[in-house]
Parts: C-alpha cells; structure tokens; sequence
DNA sequence: TATCCAAGGTAAGTT
DNA sequence: AACTTACCTTGGATA
C-alpha cells in the first residue's frame, strides 16, 4: 500500500478525525481496534479508521482501500492509491471550519456544542451507503446501525486484499438487490430489510439514483430521496447532509426534536417541512446542518446539558 | 431471572 | 393533509 500524511497546515482549520467519524454522521468507516461507537473509549486516541470507497464521482474512478488515524494532529494514511484527494473529499478537509462556525448563530447552547468537539467535520459518504446506512437507522442506536452495516459488507461485499490483509467493500446495489428479505432480517434489520432490498433493486434497475438528488434545489432534493423506500423526508436529510453536500439541511431527529422544544420553541411549526424551515434559518442558514450536526454529538453524549 | 423500554422513523390505514 | 398504529431487534434498566 501507499502510504502518506497530511500536516496540520493543509487541514483547513481545525480537524478531529475520532469525533468526525465517531459522531453519527457516517457508518461507514471501521476501527482497527474494534471499538468503533464504543461509549467507553476516550477521545484523544490515535486509532487507525478504515474504508473502502467505492468509484466516485469526481475524485478517483476505482475502488480505493483507505486507512486513515491522526497522530499530533497530523493524518498519517495507507492506501491503494494516492488517497489525498479521496480524504480530502469524504472528511471534507477543504471545509474553512472557522468560517462555519462564524456563519453559525452565537447562541450558548450552539457554541458549547462546538467547543465539546473542537475540529469535527462534516462527512462526504458514498451515496448508495449512506442510503443504506440511514435507511437502517430508523429507531436504532448508532453502535448497531454501524454493527448492521459491517454485517452487510461481511456478507455482500466484495473481498478486497490490499497490504496482506482482506477488507469487506460495502455491498453494491446489485448485490444488495439480489439478497432475499430473510437473508436481511438473519443481519437483524428487523423490518428495514424489506426497505433495504426494494431501496436496493431502485438503485441497481435504475429506476432513481440517490446521486442525481445533487442536480436539485434542497426540498426537491429531499422529495426526490422519499421515492425510496424506506426513506422518510428525516433520512432524506441526512442523505442530503452527510453524503450530497447540502450543507444547509437539518434532519429532524429525536434529538434535534427535543432540543427545538426545550431551547426553540417558536420553530415548532406542524409539519416536518415547515419546522425544517425555521430551525434553518435560526440555525443561520447556509451551514445549519453543521450547527446540528454538533448539537446532535453533544446532545447524545451529554456533553452539553439537557 | 423475567419483563419492560427505547433506540438518529417510515409506511399504511383512518379521519 | 394531519393523525394513529404497527413494525424487528437488542442491550440496558427496572423489578
């Protein structure tokens, strides 16, 4: 494998990568060590995190195995390719986080969230996976989401052998198409299997394309994705947020939902779509999503009061 | 040891 | 359109 690091100094800005991949933006990335959403594990460690990312549109047109840890607050990776450009496209480290965080609202509760986890970014997952993986999200919690998907790599995914050892690919559109109902629910989906399936075969039939959501204006964007099954305007969001780059959606998760009715009340409007617009805008807008992306991590690991 | 409960919601059926 | 209800599974809490 290649290796490489990157230096602080092209980072950006700030960046932390345990928080960024541990945050419940992305299931998947995998610990070398095991002990991936694993609440015990302090932070400040310099485990190695790993991926295979499948072609992507833009940067890279194979697949890539990708190790990836920080060390005094540089990322040392392994790779089989050059994996600069493919880091810097799903760990967003081109994003000027000190420019996000100015563009966000000088509220205390948003602030303290941001100083909980001081260089968290946003993440740039592959669209069919984050698909999946948000679609499997629905009442979980996030160390089982991420356990779903390791099973679905281990059981569908491609081998992939880089550097003596194997690697589980995520599994294709195809070969998630191809597995029954009752192949799912042995993986414990539960009542998702049949979402992951049929979403699955829409991919792979070309019947829609969660990539094409990019070409959208956001709420058009966010109807498009809830053609898939299984995919309600709140996972629609996540999708938008955490893979297509809409860096201004909010999905409306339990969290989130809380915190709009102890600290915003006003932006409690009816509907979904309604109050998605309110909390944006008190959000500030352009980068609310990672406003509440951080309210989310702070909230759920108690970092900040109730 | 047994029972209960909630976890980053969505689809389908009613009003 | 807004409102109910059912839905799989599992780890942790409660009795």
């Amino acid at each position: 494998m290649e290796r490489g690091a990157i230096p602080p100094g092209d980072l950006a800005g700030p960046f932390d990568l345990q928080s960024t991949l541990e945050s419940g933006q992305t299931y998947l990335w995998t610990r070398a060590d095991g002990a991936m959403f694993e609440d015990d594990v302090a932070h400040g460690g310099s485990a190695w995190y790993e991926t295979v990312v499948p072609p992507l549109d833009g940067v890279g047109n194979s697949r890539a195995v990708v190790r990836v840890r920080q060390v005094d607050g540089r990322l040392e990776w392994e790779s089989t390719t050059d994996a600069v450009p493919l880091l810097t496209h799903l760990l967003r480290l081109d994003d000027d986080l000190t420019a996000v965080r100015a563009a966000c609202p000088d509220l205390p509760l948003v602030q303290r969230s941001f100083d909980a986890y001081p260089g968290m970014r946003l993440v740039r997952d592959p669209p069919f996976g984050a698909l999946v993986s948000f679609i499997c999200s629905a009442q979980m919690r996030v160390a089982r989401i991420h356990g779903m998907q390791v099973s679905l790599a281990e059981a569908f995914g491609d081998r992939v052998t880089a550097g003596s050892r194997t690697y589980h690919a995520y599994p294709t559109p195809d070969a998630l198409a191809a597995a029954t109902e009752t192949d799912l629910r042995e993986l414990s989906l539960g009542y998702r299997a049949p979402y992951v399936r049929r979403t699955a075969e829409m991919v792979a039939e070309d019947e829609a394309d969660p990539a094409a959501a990019r070409e959208l204006p956001y709420e058009e964007a966010r109807d498009y994705l809830t053609r898939f099954v299984g995919v309600g305007e709140k996972v629609a969001d996540c999708v938008l947020l955490f893979s297509l780059g809409f860096l201004h959606a909010v999905p409306l998760d339990t969290w989130i939902q809380t915190a709009i009715a102890d600290h915003f009340p006003d932006c409690e409007r009816g509907s979904y779509a309604e109050t998605s617009r309110a909390i944006r805008e008190r959000l500030g807008g352009a980068y609310a999503g990672y406003a509440q992306t951080y309210l989310f991590y702070a909230l759920r690991t108690g970092r900040i009061g109730e």
